[in-house]
DNA sequence: TCGTCTTGTCTCACTTAATGAGATGAAGTC
DNA sequence: GACTTCATCTCATTAAGTGAGACAAGACGA
């Protein structure tokens, strides 16, 4: 029961030191990193250093930076990372209609899967209106629990898996999001209950609220949800409605087109 | 002058493996990859296999597919992708610029960087009206010569590196694409004398057309491209000089934001 | 134009660290 | 409950990655 989870650093140490680059080079932001970024980071000589370099480099994975002796992440990246957030082939999916919600109702829409104890988001579409939203863009992750599509996947999870994720997260969701368990518990009782979630009241961004629903699949498994962000003034009732429905109807017609995908060939 | 680029297989082995591992499980789509397909394409051991799957899952490169014994692609490439698609940050810059021109002019317009002898569609935003393209989504890639956003970027390249790419994508383009050398050099002309592409004609989507304009760095070196694409019969006199306004003050404000950014600190 | 600094590559001996074969345990499937 | 497939383990072998340092190639300032 006991997880050993501190660092045994899994599989052949090339690919954990090539992964570390990976990392280090994607903290360089746009402006990529140096040959100095890494050998500080991590221990081993110039040599080494360079080989690894020169292989991902081969491969796509990273780029020299228009200055010299700099380097970024590689377009190889952007092909496998596009592929990446399309398991079932939601993202396809969900693209051209998260932006015909955005552009409709004028909030911003999401995309969200499970990420292990994560919520990752797979892909947004801005509105008219500015929101604030704790992810900033496709790849963001926050703790399972924070944000309304947290909560709509989690309800859909098994009760076991639900209470691990939740006692596991117990800690961030405290001293990051101010966000007790119980209150996600009840949420997720809303959810159960009427097939939707709100937004849960935290610290963090106390003048946004919104709404999210799961995308489940035909043995009623989460693949992922669907959200939506918007200011606490805009949420009247009738916008509510509106919402809902939008994204409920758009969900339904992503399920079927998926299962059509799912059971090709 | 020889080029010995057949297969030198460059730097570690153990990371060729593990991404050839990455490029077998894209292959896959959101099926996913079987052990057995890795087995067949690469040629090691069982347990070997199974210690890159098991480093590449702890790193986040791989998942699990709901189906026992099936890999996909990890939620950490979608972090990376999203980040190597931001060279010089222009992908953030660009977006809200694309949706903007998409929702008010009906097209479907897109950004490109280079990526060697290839251009790479770093984002893209449809409009209400359906176009075809060469590309499908973020991160798909089409020699240097095809499309107005290649047109665009080449023009802005040094005389002899432009060359040296034509003369590489020579056979693809003929082939693949039925585009001569001397069609895709007279629109770069065009370019150069009116700060805009054009589509070039091929044998591919004889029914669509568009337009691109570069995005010039301080020193005039290329940055990307941002075109449009659209059907023909759309293309009207006064389209085309709504379409060319609003990409140039889009781009003109991008290049603005990012040399502010470039510069900071 | 010429140093000078940093980046990138090479060589070679070393030994760590990845590998293969086969057996064994776990998880579904019929 | 028998069978198949997936996943892990052990251990000897050795291939493969590694470090130290020297060397080459650009970039850059004076």
């Amino acid at each position: 029961m006991s997880a050993k989870d501190s660092a045994p650093a899994q599989g052949p140490s090339t690919l954990a030191h090539a992964m570390q680059i990976l990392q280090i080079t994607a903290r360089g932001g746009y402006r990529g990193a140096s040959v100095d970024d890494y050998l500080d980071a991590m221990d081993f000589s110039r040599p080494t250093l360079y080989r690894l370099l020169k292989g991902l480099k081969a491969q796509g994975f990273l780029r020299s930076a228009p200055i010299r002796g700099r380097y970024m992440l590689g377009y190889e990246l952007l092909v496998l990372g596009a592929q990446a957030g399309n398991g079932a082939g939601l993202r396809d999916l969900a693209r051209p209609r998260l932006l015909a919600l955005a552009q409709r109702l004028g909030d911003s829409f999401y995309l969200f899967a499970r990420d292990g104890v994560n919520a990752v988001c797979l892909e947004v579409q801005n509105g008219a209106y500015p929101v604030g939203s704790f992810v900033r863009a496709t790849g963001g992750r926050l703790p399972l629990g924070v944000g309304q599509a947290s909560i709509a996947l989690l309800a859909y999870l098994g009760e076991a898996e639900r209470q691990e994720i939740l006692v596991n997260n117990a800690e961030r969701l405290r001293d990051e999001f101010s966000l007790s368990i119980a209150s996600i518990e009840a949420e997720i009782d809303h959810v159960l209950a009427h097939g939707f979630a709100r937004g849960v009241e935290g610290s963090q961004l106390p003048e946004y609220t919104g709404l999210a629903v799961p995308v489940l699949d035909h043995s009623g498994h989460p693949l992922g949800a669907m959200s939506c962000s918007m200011l606490k003034s805009r949420m009247t009732d009738t916008h509510r409605q509106e919402v809902l429905q939008g994204m409920r109807e758009e969900v339904g017609e992503m399920i079927d087109q998926a299962h059509g995908l799912l059971y090709l060939d």
